[in-house]
DNA sequence: CAGGGTTCTCAGCCGCCTCTCAGGCGCGCT
DNA sequence: AGCGCGCCTGAGAGGCGGCTGAGAACCCTG
């Protein structure tokens, strides 16, 4: 079993890699942000500790960016308790577990075999913007606690925008992945997009999905 | 699989050949970065090995050369640890790996089919020069901290030349990359030229876009 | 078969972007 | 200092990308 751990503290570090190597578990230490991504998308890990704190590259955005890629792999977060973010914080970003610091080195090594038998992670429920969500199980999308009517249609258009939120996506992609053909008059997609606007911005006088004239769409995360 | 190393210490490449080539790679050697840099333009390899430290070319100059080329080979890069860059350096420049002298045999070995597994290289996000960055999938240019507008050719204009920055472009080039033309008239360019300046440069006192009279522009990289 | 909802096509309009042109400026050479 | 060439820039025309209202085709459901 590899366990990757990304805190910056050597003393801790050094005494969660003994500690765990005395478990039976190969570790790797890496000791800062950028590091422990790097490392991370190698893959291989069956789980990662992240700290929170951590220069270069906090482990809130290590986490953010892992699952954004589509990386799956299990994550305990361990945060000291008066820290910027909370465990709610944390969780939302898809980590999987959430440890608050000073933390038993026993519930340490409980919570870790607990997140290997779960396996892979849980894949985030719902698709989140800002405060637009849209739950692809349930079918539901919410502006803020207003549920939003959708047609099958812009329900699709609008979960691939949110797969790729903040990232410009070409009608040609669009056409790709929500329509699944590419050879058809990329004027449907503005059509929707029109559509999607009136439902998911106007009424709230947001301004969420945009216009990157010449290129395609952007869907705005809404400050990061 | 087919590796090139390029390394100029003979008993290094030597024994890396030997290793790779009994775990089954087929394996070129250059032995300084103009070398290299030819035959890695000439493609047809899955993965760079690339030391730092070379003579005629530096191994940072052949990475980066490569990128500004489109050229999204692997690249695994070797240094010593008191080198003049260091890893964040490499990492910036587009190497997607990098291990400090000495280095453990296996390790090389596993970190070369992590790239391989992992496949083309990743493409950079963000593209910089001093405090100006872009960032190609989201669409979006900063100056510092502040965002700027910019119309799909001044983006495109702007993105070249950040690949480039620092080298002297000249319009020849600029029209046959950025306007997929090349008898065009060049005043285009340097209209365009003018208003990459009124956004990027002039609101912030700047003078990053210089014009290098009778050859081209040159993106300054910030006294780098 | 009727009716409502959804998807998609079409055409017109609007406004931004692109590019041309011509006059002026200034660098660098003599 | 004067000159010529290369570069800059303001103005403006035209095109093209994107938006939208209208309506036709389609598909369920009752």
């Amino acid at each position: 079993m590899r366990v990757l751990v990304v805190e910056d503290e050597r003393r801790m570090a050094a005494a969660l890699q003994r500690g765990l190597q005395a478990e039976g578990f190969a570790v790797d230490l890496a000791h800062d942000g950028e590091e422990g991504l790097h490392l991370a998308r190698q893959g291989d890990y069956d789980v990662l500790v992240l700290d929170i704190m951590l220069p270069r590259l906090s482990g809130y955005n290590v986490c953010k960016q892992l699952r954004a890629e589509e990386n799956w792999v299990p994550i305990l977060m361990l945060s000291a308790k008066d820290g910027e973010y909370d465990m709610a914080d944390g969780l939302d970003l898809g980590a999987d577990d959430y440890l608050t610091k000073p933390f038993s080195y026993v519930v340490l090594v409980a919570r870790l075999r607990a997140l290997l038998r779960r396996g892979a992670a849980r894949r985030p429920a719902v698709l989140r913007a800002g405060d637009l969500s849209l739950d692809p199980a349930r079918r539901k999308v919410f502006r803020g606690r207003t549920p939003v009517e959708l047609t099958p249609r812009e329900f699709a258009l609008l979960e691939y925008l949110l797969r790729r939120h903040d990232e410009v996506v070409s009608k040609a992609e669009i056409l790709e992945h929500v329509w699944d053909t590419f050879d058809t008059d990329p004027n449907v997609v503005e059509v929707y997009v029109g559509y999607l606007r009136r439902k998911i911005d106007a009424p709230f006088s947001r301004n969420a999905l945009q216009t990157v004239r010449g290129a395609g769409y952007r869907l705005a995360g809404d400050g990061g």
